[in-house]
DNA sequence: TTTTTTTTGGTGTCATCGCTCCATAAATCC
DNA sequence: GGATTTATGGAGCGATGACACCAAAAAAAA
């Protein structure tokens, strides 16, 4: 959508970047990932994407342009999976399953930060960054409407009941996965998270003429 | 515990203070509750309590110290109608039925901060508040503990089946709850986490001989 | 080669943060 | 009343945070 300054090709006049522009912005993403808007420092942000304060000016106009940019990033890089299953043509329950089951080895890799980048972002910050809570509560949304399309497009296919109340469960679903990423911020395994998902999918609606007993 | 320095009764030898120490507390704690430690500044603080720099070095310490104070005063005034559920004589479905309930509405009261002070703080900060996350992280381990030791009553009194993962379903219920707090802080109803809620207890193991069909 | 354009290194700056110090005030004790 | 003890008001301080500026460097364009 927005073409950048140097996607591939980029031969301009003046003096060229002497740093791999996608390279830094993964190295932010890294650290606003782990230590959150707030917690990241400039000086933290310049020493690991190995550039200098006005390189950092230069190429990414601000700390928040720049958060916003590493947003975006993580959703292409490392949270695509989880609109990858969404669009996958499993049946509705398998398909939950899957992204929880996904859920739990992605926030548990070894290679990067524990959890999510924005599962639990900016739920606690300072009034001066309210804009940016405002983002990351969109983002949110975001994540959970496109559960609750899946969810509908489930109803329609005859996956679930009619009279499931698809908002709710994809909140249900949502709370529960934001829960996990707590969890794996705390240290929790990978078993552990995998168990949580397995008692979620416990929760899935009967089918219908089948109402669970009291 | 610790006896403070003015319970009741205080009268030492110096001037008094000018303040009620107490309500300077709670005040710091929903400042706290609702910015997070690193969200809120001295300056905040002390604007909210109605004090100076000096009479909070000299009631409080420091920042941190009242950090702590907060989190004590929370989990006694705010808090504590998590563990007084759990130690209700209901049986155990019921109670967890209560506790979710109950959290769906705690979290939505008008009069205080949307959430919880505890579920999701200090998750992502700063590598200089280490010691900040442990200590969030052990808190919110010692909820998970309570839960589970709860559950694990229930399965003496035969009311969850013998070979129930107690560790497991008590991680599965806090991921939820912790979940609901998100949904809270960005602005969910009450309605909308009783839902949670309710979906949530669909995920209670069945009774022993009443396997769940696949 | 000169000009133009863009990036870079290094330093400076202004605000905020979390205290810290000190003189003064208000109580009790003798 | 004087001494002692504790709290207060207000100013200041060292560190950090997030840029901002500027002269120099490195490329293309003329």
């Amino acid at each position: 959508m927005t073409p950048k300054k140097n996607d591939v090709e980029r031969r301009g006049r003046g003096r060229p970047q002497s740093f791999d522009r996608t390279q830094a912005l993964y190295a932010a993403m890294r650290l606003f990932w782990d230590r959150g808007y707030e917690g990241t420092s400039f000086d933290d942000l310049i020493a690991a994407m190995g550039i200098s304060p006005s390189s950092f000016y230069n190429a990414f106009k601000s700390k928040e342009a720049l958060y916003q940019e590493a947003i975006e990033a993580y959703a292409k890089a490392s949270g695509a999976w989880f609109y990858d299953i969404l669009g996958e043509p499993a049946d509705t329950r398998t398909t939950l399953e899957r992204l929880l089951t996904f859920a739990a080895a992605e926030f548990t890799r070894d290679d990067l930060p524990a959890g999510c980048m924005i599962a639990v972002a900016a739920t606690q910050c300072s009034p001066s960054q309210a804009r940016l809570r405002e983002l990351m509560a969109t983002q949110r949304t975001q994540y959970e409407t496109a559960m609750a399309n899946r969810l509908r497009l489930g109803v329609n296919l005859g996956d679930l009941p009619a009279a499931t109340d698809i908002d709710a469960l994809a909140a249900f679903y949502m709370s529960l996965i934001r829960g996990m990423v707590v969890q794996a911020r705390d240290g929790a395994t990978r078993e552990r998270l995998l168990e949580i998902a397995r008692i979620g999918m416990q929760a899935w609606p009967a089918k219908e003429g089948h109402p669970s007993a009291a």
